[in-house]
RNA sequence: GGCCCUAUCGUCUAAUGGUUUAGGACAUUGGAUUCUCAUUCCAACAAUCCGGGUUCGAAUCCCGGUAGGGUCACCA
């Protein structure tokens, strides 16, 4: 019993040794981070990058699925940047993160806004300037000898693990070999004299084969071993280690669900061994599988250096609308969504009723089809309006001088963009916007002019002189102002003179020789004597769109080059 | 290697011991419609990893195998 006493005793010193300038307590720390006030069953998530300047799609997918969680409870979701290993944090790397996920319409309640401005009052959502709250953190966890300072250098750490590898025991700094773990005040005056630099570690109380219970909201109930190495909590260069920090930060921040990469779960036990050193109720987790790619003949993880498609900034280059993304990874999520998405085809996404338990608990391979697929849909259901803004942003950055093009001519493309598009959705042609240059570069005439003429597109059984009489056939009777049935009758009505059948049907059934084609043929003329393609959206509408003048003198041009 | 997780059409998944002839979507193939193409519609193809057990009944529960993934830092 007075052993326990001077024991306590000595912790403190030590404690005060360590940490001569901090004064405050948890009970300070506390008081100023009191419990928020929300609603019954409101989540608080958060998202929790490192500035390292590259943003991973699965990072985004975690985002989306910690800010729906909170916002679909009344919740609040907050951005925290782990900016605590100053070795791999890169220069912007904080307003690169901020841009890229309010490019895809998440938007933090609370956290970091920018580079200089954070909002909220359980900040710093920096991790860097929350130095101090962790050192009254570790302060508490070694005055109670719950942690202790290690001297060890890289070399020492090497050399146990030598030792460990050759006695073909586990590697790490725990039981005999954390040879730190029962150090004495006087030792650590001795080492402090001599100015070494120390970490700060948990004195681990796991005991042989302890297990522990804990519930994950994605991967159900799990049974794990309990901690037993003495992990860093605060390096020697005085920064929190992520073990440390997000239970503190989480804590503090009073956060209620914890969503992240599945990678976690492994050290989910040393997560929980400080919540409970402090006495703290551990938040719900929820650890999330990546996504996966095919490599040869086995799964991994989409990698950053090896697969485009792993940054963000593949989907934003090429001209995948954000709703395209959050469509897919919303679905690679809930996979309920998309049946949701199809019986509510006019509701905003945010109206789904996102269920953490839904959330799959094994990685799922990352199918860029499935993503064509539903970015084809998503662009089919957008207003012309939508599409000539979101497009606009988009060429504004990667092919500026077609946005000056459509900026100059808004309502001719606003027309453009109205082409087959009835109530419900328009054709399904492209799925991202660096396949729209191409796809209706044809209707303005500075683009049109620069496109290579080419006569192989027309029915190579006419000749120059037939496709000219016909084109002339044409222009005697070009009336746009005729509904399109009307219309068709004239191009029916040219093909009789020329000899081609009226309609498919006519020619497939007629003995051989009696046509030379049918009225496809006559519409192919028009079409690529007007587009210079073969394939083209409706040829009735795309005449309407562009105009009378620039039709008939696309006609007479294409005259002189037969 | 230790610990942990996972296993349904090629891919993403549904089926919560009996509603199942294992459902849907993407992809693929064929057909219909259309002035081309794209659509749209219809159809076809196609799966419960293997072996035991529990049960009247197993994709579902249990055990073992196999395969894949994650993790074992003063990185996050």
């Amino acid at each position: 019993m007075h052993k326990q006493i001077m024991e306590n005793e000595e912790n403190k010193k030590i404690a005060e040794l360590l940490f001569p300038d901090i004064h405050e307590t948890l009970e300070d720390l506390e008081a100023a981070y009191p419990p928020r006030n929300l609603p019954e069953g409101a989540t608080v998530t958060r998202f929790a990058p490192s500035p390292t300047g590259f943003l991973h799609i699965g990072t985004i997918a975690n985002a989306l699925i910690a800010e729906r969680v909170a916002h679909t409870s009344q919740g609040i979701f907050i951005l925290r940047i782990e900016d605590t290993d100053k070795k791999r944090e890169i220069k912007g790397g904080i307003d690169e993160i901020i841009h890229n996920i309010e490019s895809f319409n998440i938007s933090p309640d609370e956290g970091v806004m920018s580079e200089e401005v954070q909002k909220g009052a359980y900040g710093p959502y920096l991790q860097s300037q929350r130095l101090k709250i962790y050192a009254i953190a570790a302060k508490y966890l070694v005055s109670q000898g719950l942690a202790y300072p290690c001297f060890c250098t890289d070399e020492d750490l090497k050399e146990i693990r030598n030792v460990q590898i050759s006695q073909k025991v586990k590697p790490g700094y725990y039981g005999q070999f954390a040879k730190h773990r029962d150090i004495s005040l006087i030792q650590i005056q001795q080492e402090f004299s001599q100015g070494k630099p120390f970490a700060i570690r948990i004195k681990s109380d796991a005991k042989v084969n302890e297990k522990i219970q804990f519930k994950d909201m994605v991967k159900g109930s799990l049974t794990m071993a309990a901690n037993d190495v003495d992990f860093v909590l605060l390096k020697s260069d005085g920064y929190a280690t992520y073990h440390f920090a997000h239970p503190i930060d989480d804590h503090f921040m009073h956060i209620t669900h914890i969503l992240r990469a599945d990678e976690w779960l492994p050290s989910t036990p040393l997560h929980l061994q400080i919540f409970r050193y402090f006495g703290w109720n551990a938040p719900y987790y929820a650890h999330v599988s990546p996504v996966l790619k095919m490599d040869g003949l086995s799964k991994r993880k989409l990698s950053k250096r090896k697969d485009p498609e792993a940054g963000v900034k593949y989907y934003t280059q090429e001209g995948y609308s954000s709703e395209s993304v959050i469509t897919y990874l919303l679905n690679l999520a809930n996979s309920n969504f998309e049946d949701w998405r199809r019986t509510h085809p006019d509701l905003p996404y945010s109206d789904f009723p996102f269920r953490i338990e839904k959330i799959n608990n094994s990685g799922a391979l990352f199918d860029l089809r499935k993503m064509q697929d539903i970015s084809k849909q998503v662009m089919a259901q957008m207003s012309s309006q939508q599409m000539y803004d979101m497009y606009l942003t988009w060429a504004e950055k990667y092919d500026p001088e077609f946005a000056e093009l459509i900026k100059k001519q808004k309502e001719y493309t606003l027309q453009i963009f109205s082409i087959e598009k009835d109530q419900q959705a328009r054709r399904k042609d492209i799925y991202a916007w660096n396949q729209m240059h191409e796809y209706i570069g044809c209707f303005y005439d500075e683009l049109f002019e620069k496109l290579p003429f080419n006569k192989q597109l027309f029915p190579e059984f006419l000749s120059g002189e037939e496709i000219k009489d016909i084109i002339n056939a044409y222009l005697q009777v070009i009336d746009l102002k005729k509904p399109s049935d009307q219309w068709f009758n004239d191009l029916k009505a040219i093909a009789a003179k020329f000899n081609i059948a009226p309609d498919t049907k006519t020619f497939k059934e007629s003995p051989a020789g009696t046509y030379k084609g049918y009225v496809g043929d006559i519409a192919s003329i028009l079409r690529v004597a007007i587009t210079k393609r073969k394939n083209t959206p409706d040829l009735y509408e795309i005449m309407k769109v562009m105009g009378i003048e620039r039709v008939v003198k696309r006609l007479q041009e294409t005259k002189d080059l037969l």
